[in-house]
DNA sequence: ATTGAATGCGAATAAACATTCGCACTACGG
DNA sequence: CCGTAGTGCGAATGTTTATTCGCATTCAAT
């Protein structure tokens, strides 16, 4: 942030900007967020825009930071409430919250996402994705006598990805699948109950080749 | 596409376009494929770009198509190859395609699924998991004595969705994760291949309250 | 060889934005 | 009631791009 607000009137106007951003993306999508709308939306100028953010990746960061936190919040919560039930319930609870989250604020979370490679985003999946990983070691280790509850990396990365992004994509959906929304979600919670309880997986690796030149994502 | 290409140097000419096109894909990303920047990399001038395409997305739908045939032939071989044996080696043999279709022409699938909520992309991709669900079909098929497989349509949508963008976040990170390739590699075809197998979902839905409002996505 | 269609060219146009800058208003400690 | 730091303004600037259009070149059938 360029300068920090002092004044009172100043830090209202920081908010209300970071609001007006988080009102555009929901209603147009990020690609419609441009400086002068978040100025006007907020009822101020771009020229104040630019008092308090360097440019508008910061703007967006800021956004990000907020709508993280709130994730972030939302997940401890719940998680700490279904520590002490079994795989299912559990898995059940953080994806119900998941969805909720992801609907909170006409969708800001699920539009936001949609942008998880652009790299102000992309920190805030990672901090989230970290936190689920905590989340789910704090089952672990409470379950350790009750269940062959074993999070390892590679098995979380794949049950907290499939989660978010399958969950992603059924949002995005224009026409509804064939599906109900509560199908879906069983088939979630079942798929990551098991993988919270199972044991290591059957077949070993089928030895793999090269590794592909990965490339920095440009802007 | 705005005029056929008749002689034979047209028809070169576009097919150099949309090689240029990927390229630059691979090289710099979507957000630098400009079409003056397509031209000069195939060697031509702008206006002939537009003497066959009839704007900018015309030729990234046209990239898409072909990079989507390629995907689908690519699953249609290593399916039908697989598709006697049991459900854990099928999973595999998917997933090893998969993953070197990704990597295919420097990671061009990779780059352009990362913008898989713009339109082109989208239609690209619903088109390859219509073609994944159809294959887990033909599987269920040619398996319905030996186990009980049952590729439900919303069980199907978790498992295609989870294992295509689990691999693409998994493509994405910059930092390699605590765990290898292999494991990853085995853990999802552990999950597919339960997924493919196992019965319904143990629990029933926590039945859900409202319906989010869905937008339609910017650019 | 002639000619109309097909092809190819690339400077010019226009729209969309991010960001700046000089000027004016406001708060408030003295 | 001053003065100055903090705040707010928004037209102007500069850049980046998609797309167009009038002119030049090439093809292929007669």
């Amino acid at each position: 942030m360029r300068k920090k607000p002092i004044q009172q009137r100043a830090r209202v106007l920081v908010s209300s900007l970071v609001d007006a951003a988080g009102d555009i993306v929901v209603e147009d999508g990020l690609d419609a967020l441009t400086t002068v709308r978040v100025a006007e939306r907020a009822g101020v100028s771009v020229g104040s825009l630019y008092q308090y953010f360097q440019n508008k990746d910061e703007l967006i960061a800021a956004l990000i930071e907020q709508v993280d936190s709130d994730l972030i919040a939302t997940v401890d919560r719940v998680a700490m409430d279904a520590l002490a039930a079994d795989p299912q319930t559990f898995a059940r609870a953080l994806l119900n919250a998941a969805f909720d989250a992801f609907e909170a604020r006409n969708g800001l979370a699920y539009e936001l996402l949609k942008h998880w490679h652009r790299l102000d985003i992309g920190r805030g999946l990672y901090r989230f994705e970290q936190r689920m990983l905590e989340v789910l070691r704090a089952y672990a280790l409470a379950h350790i006598r009750d269940h062959q509850v074993d999070p390892s990396p590679a098995r979380a990365f794949v049950v907290i990805n499939s989660v978010v992004f399958t969950l992603l994509r059924y949002l995005s959906l224009d026409a509804p699948p064939l599906f109900r929304r509560d199908e879906l979600l069983a088939e979630m919670a079942a798929m990551a109950a098991r993988l919270l309880v199972a044991g290591s997986p059957a077949a070993q690796g089928t030895g793999r080749r090269k590794v592909p030149g990965r490339r920095s994502p440009g802007r």
